[in-house]
DNA sequence: TACACATTTAGCAATATGGCTATATGTGTA
DNA sequence: TACACATATAGCCATATTGCTAAATGTGTA
């Protein structure tokens, strides 16, 4: 039950799937993550730790950097389940699309794969 | 989006979720739910109001009563899938467990099907 | 060491949430 | 009509949440 409230809490938060959304892409550093959304870095690390917390995405730090990532191959009972309705609500949230389109063009004057 | 976050929001409290757990045996009355969880009825009542806007519990009224039941047969995007996870965090919760058989006493003392 | 940079933590203000009691609404029956 | 009963709505209070800014922490480099 804890486990459950945690992801769906994660969940219900419009920014953190939006967040989410973006990491479907591949893992991100927070700093990427800060330019595309328009919000102050320390909301967005905020949120990030809660969705780890959660056991929804993965840190892996680099130096100064941390890098996010969805946490596709958890064994956890319910994160893939959660992950695949995920997808679908992204799929269908136009302000989502917007970030994307940002993370592409972001991705490609930083030159990141 | 603003479907899966009511989704989302709905399922992220504890008291929602184990009400939901209760449905699970089938349709209840308010006043049921209200004996077994042991919260006020204008509590009970908010909290099945929030599930039936989000799409996951349907009402039928019968007189003075309202019967509530899960959104089992919905046709809606994300409502079965959601409800496949609660059920597993229902199975696992100790609480929903006194819960129902809570229930399943109320039943035969009051020889409700 | 000192400094730059990325991230996290702490603390604040506005709003949302979840419990309650009191009251309103709706239905069936005397 | 009047009353009993079930449910819904309104409004209050304590707590949680989400944004922010300021400050602390951590890492690499001069």
């Amino acid at each position: 039950m804890h486990d459950f409230i945690k992801i769906t809490k994660a969940l219900s938060d419009p920014t953190r799937v939006r967040i989410l959304g973006l990491l479907l892409e591949g893992e991100l550093c927070v700093c990427n993550i800060v330019e595309i959304m328009g919000l102050s870095q320390p909301t967005i690390s905020r949120h990030l730790k809660q969705c780890t917390d959660a056991g929804l995405t993965t840190a892996r730090k680099a130096g100064g950097w941390t890098h996010y990532s969805l946490a596709v191959s958890s064994t956890e009972l319910y994160i893939t389940s959660f992950l695949n309705l995920l997808q679908q609500a992204i799929a269908t949230d136009s302000e989502s699309m917007v970030l994307q389109k940002n993370l592409v063009a972001l991705k490609k004057a930083k030159n990141i794969l």
